[in-house]
DNA sequence: GACAATCTCTAGTAAACTGATAGAGATTGT
DNA sequence: ACAATCTCTATCAGTTTACTAGAGATTGTC
């Protein structure tokens, strides 16, 4: 049970978009440079990301990603789902395989729901506002 | 982000010999076939289990295995970090390859949170009792 | 309109992981 | 002795993961 890096890289390049605020195009390059991801990979997460409706593009010079919708509308869930695919554990459980009186589709489904809770629960604007919250603080206690 | 098939076959085997509740030693052939698990996978989780102190064994004729515990004294989230590894997204984030200011870790510990209030308040007792109590209604229901 | 800067698209790929299977031991009960 | 079990080591095909390579398509600028 586990994210994998894609997933991670996925998350951490629209969370830079959104940090970046500003609606003209960032550079795969830059953001690959910032959030510490192999740019050749970074292409196509951001590129499956715009087939996801996440980000739109401008090519050529000043060419770049951005948001395609404000940050508020788009969770941690949402994004880890196009990547990463369902994430539901337990999910193999429809077929033939399990005996009919089992606990276990149940549990499962108790587990997706506390996990929804978080991820689906978690807006990009959500860990910008932390972020920035957090780099406020780090600030003034420099600054004593 | 899912349980792997090894897992699951864990937790049922678990729960199969939670819900035989005698101490006396279970076959690995009569689990395989009630739980439909492979059985020459299974006879390698079993071992496994064994090696993480949940179940012992006894071989030859009369042999089997059984819960080395009681079952309210084992959780879900035990056999899934045994079987599985951690179950921590977000875990490679200790590596250097993160900008220094980011609010993911803090949040992938809040995932894992809401993942262990589920996976590490469910024992086997637990599992156990909710399937005889679904098992009571359905029979009730038959006997209208 | 040349040209450089960007995104885009298709392949390929080494390494690890998954979900098994095979078969020869080691023990125990009868 | 012998059959029934667990135990241990090896092997394996298929898939996934995390990348890399390289050629093409657009766009802005001079």
């Amino acid at each position: 049970m586990d994210v994998s890096v894609k997933g991670e890289y996925a998350l951490r390049a629209v969370f830079d978009l959104a940090g970046r605020g500003g609606s003209d195009p960032v550079k795969i390059a830059e953001i690959a440079a910032r959030q510490r991801i192999p740019q050749k990979f970074l292409e196509l997460i951001l590129s499956q990301l715009k087939q996801g409706g996440f980000l739109g593009s401008r090519r050529g010079a000043e060419g770049g990603y951005f948001l395609a919708r404000p940050p508020r509308n788009i969770t941690v869930g949402d994004v880890l789902r196009h990547i990463d695919g369902p994430i539901s554990p337990g999910r193999k459980q429809q077929r033939g395989n399990l005996p009919p009186d089992s606990p276990f589709p149940e549990f499962w489904q108790e587990v997706g729901r506390a996990l929804s809770s978080v991820i689906d629960k978690t807006t990009f604007a959500d860990l910008v506002g932390r972020w920035k919250e957090k780099n406020a603080r780090r600030v003034a206690n420099w600054e004593i």
